[in-house]
DNA sequence: CTGAAAGCGCTTACAG
DNA sequence: CTGAAAGCGCTTACAG
């Protein structure tokens, strides 16, 4: 293995002035920069992590514990660690990826090792166990999803009570007066999926204000329950002219379902959905849709992330708190109700 | 942060002792190692990652290398990821997840830093660039994929061959004579994707060999270009009798398209696809399918790797190549054709 | 059964 | 502008 010994040796020159030269931290006369770059081209020279890890504290690696959990849908989640994961390159870190399902104890261990600079937890819970264990460590973190208690932490999410409201609005605006909300499965909001029930009081709230009957119903992760727990909410209130659909599974499953009911959109039913323009695309959802910008969100997350580590013991900067407005994207899917 | 001085000292053995106590490299008095397991209690000492790595030149890192190429389902990546995370954690191994696009460059900057024990690469190419950097590594690599040159690295993936074969075989047995499939986008043949040829081979010299049809065409990666494909498939060769679907984009939008053909399966037309299980369960594929098993391929990926990098200089092991047999999985999508 | 010391490969004050 | 030295926190021969 090559070290900095051996380029500096090739170089003619100390140790320190091999470092120095490399890393720019003091001036280097150009004669002396242009030999120990010459030598660390020749020889190959990369630096070892684990020593430069142990000599400036620093690994330029950022943890990322991702969450799949029963009842949600595993597609959706890949955007987001993209997302986290090409912002974190950009910005000189890689990504460790932890997904056990024991994620305090995960992030204790991560955290405690000193093996990560920081920390990024993409679904979080309403009371989200791994919280405590983050704001114990030495580590910053980032959130992408809003907990109860926002305090020592950075978080990101969709303004999911905008977005429940701006659905509604849409629809009753066309002249919809009996509409269904399919959210995500119960077993999703009963584990703390706190967007689930903020986008649905919302929607509620908001149907409430305006006038206009919202069903609110959960519907499935997967098929065939999705399916089949369409067909039951389009039964029971076959009154509706529109559907909002927050539940990915749901969405993808739903040309289907319509199809087989002979239901036309937006003629015969108007339909919005709430999830990423990618996973939009990639089943060709033909719905108008909030974009749940997962990309968008990991990347806010990673950018804010790294400039607290930057700014580590520096003035305390205050936490920040973002929630991203809902974007509406318009694919012609929805329509004055059928008179 | 605590140390283990820190430990040593609230134990009142020295560093080494404590070392050797945590580790069990060499026997301690019962009574002293109880005083050592009592001080990291009660300190919360965990050892400093990079101190370890610096000290064994061991990182307990595996390095994995995704690539997300345009013409590729990324949802189906996102299962071969899941399983080398969960292996390596069960084999007391992290991972380091790395999606650069320039992924030779990344898998050099990777193992030149020895962040990284052990390499797998994910999705790999017919002459694939990453493949001359991993063998000039110090660190073991593992491939899912199969290369042309298979040296100096363990390669796992599915006997595509025997897979495109019996494929054919299971319709020709019930009597089909004229049958399509559909492939991958020709982009990702192009770029070197050996598996889709490897199968869509296979499949032409076993119809040949059957003295039945078959109509191979390459497919589209996403909506609404797949779809457009399918029916223009279905319009080509409409005394087709059977379709093979080696494309998940395509299974997906199949049902849809099947539908508004009024084609019933398996009465009008018979279906087998090659895809995972957790696919087609997530999208309630009605089709037999051959499992793509990317679960099971990123585990014994992972396994054969930490066992290398436990062998190290022992004897020169042989190289394993492990195709994996396809398993069909029937949900009776299959008959024999309408009279 | 235990301890003192060297060494892993870096970076960075401290001196000049 | 450059070098000798200390130190980051571990592990592991070497001695006893």
């Amino acid at each position: 293995m090559v070290t900095i010994g051996d380029v500096a040796r090739a170089a003619g020159v100390s140790r320190s002035t091999a470092s120095y030269a490399l890393s720019g931290k003091r001036t280097i006369s150009a004669e002396v920069r242009e030999r120990v770059n010459d030598a660390v081209r020749r020889l190959g020279y990369t630096p070892n992590a684990g020593a430069r890890a142990l000599a400036t504290s620093q690994t330029m690696v950022i943890g990322l514990l991702a969450q799949f959990l029963e009842g949600e849908f595993a597609p959706a989640m890949l955007q987001y660690i993209l997302g986290v994961c090409d912002a974190s390159r950009e910005l000189g870190y890689d990504t460790l990826l932890i997904t056990e399902a024991d994620g305090a104890h995960a992030l204790s261990r991560i955290t405690r090792s000193r093996m990560v600079d920081g920390i990024v937890l993409l679904n979080v819970a309403h009371q989200d166990p791994r919280l405590p264990v983050l704001r114990a460590a030495p580590q910053p973190g980032a959130l992408v999803g809003l907990p109860e208690d926002c305090s020592g932490v950075d978080v990101f999410d969709l303004d999911f009570e905008k977005t429940g409201r701006s659905m509604v609005d849409h629809l009753h605006r066309l002249g919809h007066r009996e509409i269904i909300l399919i959210s995500q499965p119960e077993l999703v909001v009963q584990r703390g999926g706190a967007w689930v029930w903020r986008l649905r009081s919302a929607a509620l709230d908001q149907a409430r204000r305006r006038g206009i009957v919202l069903h609110a119903v959960f519907g499935e992760s997967r098929q065939p329950a999705v399916g089949r727990s369409l067909h039951a909410a389009l039964d029971a209130y076959p009154d509706a002219t529109g559907l909002l659909v927050d539940n990915e599974a749901a969405a993808a499953a739903l040309p289907m379902v319509l199809h087989a009911r002979g239901i036309e959109v937006p003629r015969d039913m108007s339909v919005v959905g709430r999830y990423s323009d990618e996973f939009a695309q990639l089943f060709s959802l033909p719905y108008s849709s909030v974009d749940s910008a997962p990309d968008r969100l990991g990347r806010l997350a990673v950018r804010q992330l790294v400039r607290r580590i930057g700014a580590e013991a520096e003035t305390n900067e205050p936490y920040v708190l973002r929630l991203v407005a809902p974007e509406f994207h318009d694919r012609e899917s929805s329509a004055p109700p059928p008179a």
